[in-house]
DNA sequence: ATCATACCTGTAATTATATACAGTATTAAT
DNA sequence: ATTAATACTGTATATAATTACAGGTATGAT
């Protein structure tokens, strides 16, 4: 999508949520009034920006004959994680579910697939998904995903200092990882919000 | 809902049909229209009929102010079971999550949400939602929602036969939970076909 | 038998709405 | 420096749309 202006935003915004709370689009006059625009020609001005920017969809001639094209493309399923590139590589991407599923409390800006049971004394199994947030703050005591070298891996941060991070695997057949962060490559990919399991 | 006419349901359906694919709800020519009528006022008389049996909602003056009123519920989730009563009581239900939002693969009838440390082994914790369908066929070896005695239960089913069931919590503390059908009541209220972990 | 409801036609008026045209000011790109 | 895009005001008008009123017919219920 091209980039909208903060204003463009607004007003998309708007007709989003008008559609969502009404069940129908506004008219110009509505989002003029909305907006404090002493015009509806204001609003108007601002469909066909949005039109063209490929957002939404205007029928000509038919009262509030606007309606949102979504390209949605939902969160993203990570499977296995190609070493290299950023976590989120189009090559990455198992599959998407749609934003409008998610039923959990914060924010999932991915999902990934679990891999290995390092973590089955935390409930967490393999091939279960686990929601990802990536802008909560990493806190210790948190299972968090981060990223040693290239290599992505979900345990539970057990301290966290300038010089030593502590990974904690909830397997007691496996030892923590411990990491200098200034001599090896360590990012946070964000902590664990949310855990899915489907039977099937 | 009070039952709709033939013609009503036909109208509804195609109400529901046009904001589907438009995007916005149609006017009540556009209405006579489709359906042949040679007066905009017949559709406005369905319209009213639609309004007065609580299936629409209708806004005054507002050009397609038409929108659907939604009367799904959505999929209960269900708190602690009081003794006695069905599983889907009013006084058991926590709280309703759409089914709009549903992304397992298996129809969920119910969230049930785990009291208990009996099947952390299958990485099903405490406060855990498991989501229940009462329809599959139970089956040996799968995770079965039971009920002995007014006591609902959450176990993998080990072995069933006319006169002995066996259900086996996933933790090594507990033992096997042996049934007679015939001289205790037992009932099953469907397989765990999905899990759902909210770190809030 | 009468009444309510459903299901329409036909007309018409008021209002809601889209949308063109003519401007102005600001900012980002070429 | 000029052009294009953004972000509006202000006016005007054709037409889209709601919705009332006045009928008509058929059907099932009281």
């Amino acid at each position: 999508m091209i980039n909208l202006t903060t204003r463009q935003s607004e007003i998309f915004e708007f007709i989003k949520k008008e559609i969502e709370s009404n069940g129908y689009p506004p008219t110009r006059s509505e989002i003029a009034k909305v907006f404090g625009f002493k015009s509806p020609n204001a609003a108007e001005d601002h469909l066909k920006a949005l039109k063209k920017k490929g957002v939404l969809n205007i029928v000509s001639g038919a009262s509030r004959g606007i309606s949102i094209i979504k390209e949605d493309l939902g969160i993203p399923v990570i499977g296995l994680v190609s070493a290299g590139g950023p976590i989120l590589a189009q090559e990455n991407i198992e599959k998407r579910i749609p934003s409008s599923q998610n039923i959990l409390s914060h924010g999932v800006d991915f999902y990934l697939r679990v891999r290995g049971d390092s973590m089955i004394e935390a409930g967490i199994l393999e091939n279960d998904l686990i929601a990802v947030n990536k802008k909560t703050q990493i806190k210790e005591g948190a299972i968090v995903i981060a990223r040693i070298n290239d290599e992505v891996t979900v345990k539970t941060l057990k301290s966290i200092s300038p010089d030593l991070v502590i990974l904690q695997p909830e397997n007691s057949n496996y030892s923590n990882i411990e990491v200098n962060p200034k001599t090896e490559d360590l990012a946070f990919e964000g902590t664990c919000v949310g855990l899915l399991r489907d039977f099937a």
